[in-house]
DNA sequence: TCAAAAGTGTTGCGCATACACCCATGG
DNA sequence: CCATGGGTGTATGCGCAACACTTTTGA
């Protein structure tokens, strides 16, 4: 049987792009590296890819480790490959992105880890080629909302339409008018209004709304139709 | 230093999902493996990574070994891991897709790997996850293509409005009406006319066209705002 | 003269956008 | 009672889709 063993073995990795959310901006969890090359510089949480895994798996193993979460949102964006791209040796990286509740993850774990959020627009600069991986990320996340109502992952179970629109205002770096916006969050039927008020945010309180996983999967089935942003 | 040395080292290769079209339909070119294991069945071209070319260049070089064609469309598709996917040894595949011109390929080259085009619909079963690769790269050759215009490298230099149409019909899998393609087109403001007519088509002939890089160019700065597909 | 493909414009409708006022309540 | 954020409806215009007839000419 032809084996291929005359072929460049390689190392491979996944590196995770993770993304959170405040309420106000999106986020970004960057680890600051703690060994040589380039310690003590900012970069993606990434791991090399093991014998039995997919790098489905190693992304979310990966993430596990830094934030304690499971069943996160993850979704592959783009291998980068250059040959000079990790100066210690030659590696191939697979790039995920993670969309997950700020207040979810393990702040221990991540201390650990000497992790900490940052806005996009004042993130520092990164190792390698993480910040391609971070533009090709946020493109991916961009064009992924703008076509499917993804990014429930990143608020709280019950949030407000408020909140919602801050998050997709953030996404796509646009603002949205306040009026269009609930009509066309209406239209795709895939939240439930509470009867529960969030009352931390003014004195009329506002109605908190969750996510409705079965609502979401008929509509899924019919194609959304709509369009939630102006541009791809 | 740190080294990565304790890191698993894995197989690295591309599969190259090759589109043509002749006037009628989308052709994938498929190759007949000739080695074991699964001499013998259809598969993608593909080809493992060296170790001085990022994954383009080995896509590049693949694609150039079976077509002869060099500066070919070439657009990353997604990384396939599962570690079972290739009996042989574990292989990590970076699929890519390419369009060509089907008039323009190396006939001699590709009969050598035993070659042979195959519309979509009549694509025989392929081997490990080839399958998935194909419609993974069509999903992603179907939104490129509803985004902004490419697919050009898919038709002769010189072509006609109609065969223009049938070939986003091939991509698009819908019908499209002749009348509203034209004017889309025409907005999109890409083409020249030429003072030639295709005579081979009908009694009348038909006009000419080709692409014009400056134009796109312009056109690309704004951003296409034109929407070609009905849905993405 | 007929068959076969090419070329061309108009209308109507649906959807997206733009826009402003009242409500509820805590302090 | 007032300040703050929450919640809601309508009118307009544009762009997309639907639609049919005339032209050309080779056979």
């Amino acid at each position: 049987m032809t084996q291929y063993q005359d072929q460049t073995h390689l190392l491979v990795a996944v590196d995770c792009i993770i993304f959170g959310f405040d309420n106000e901006e999106l986020k970004l969890l960057l680890i600051k590296r703690d060994f040589e090359p380039e310690r003590d510089k900012w970069s993606l949480m990434g791991g090399f890819l093991r014998p039995q895994e997919t790098a489905d798996e190693a992304a979310k193993r990966v993430l596990h480790r830094l934030t304690g979460l499971q069943d996160v949102y993850l979704d592959q964006v783009h291998t980068f490959s250059a040959p000079g791209r990790d100066p210690v040796e030659r590696t191939v990286s697979i790039a995920y992105y993670a969309l997950i509740n700020i207040e979810d993850h393990n702040e221990e774990l991540s201390e650990q880890h000497g992790a900490k959020w940052f806005s996009l627009k004042e993130a520092p600069k990164l190792i390698f080629d993480h910040e391609q991986m971070v533009t090709a990320a946020i493109q991916k996340l961009r064009y992924k909302t703008s076509v499917q109502p993804i990014g429930f992952e990143l608020l709280p179970e019950k949030f407000t339409m408020r909140q919602l629109q801050k998050l997709y205002e953030a996404i796509l770096d646009e603002e949205l008018d306040k009026r269009n916006f609930v009509k066309k969050i209406n239209q795709l039927d895939i939240l439930t209004k509470l009867d529960e008020k969030d009352m931390t945010s003014s004195k009329k309180g506002s109605y908190l709304f969750q996510f409705d996983q079965s609502k979401y999967e008929k509509q899924a089935s019919k194609g959304f139709s709509l369009k939630l942003a102006n541009q791809l």
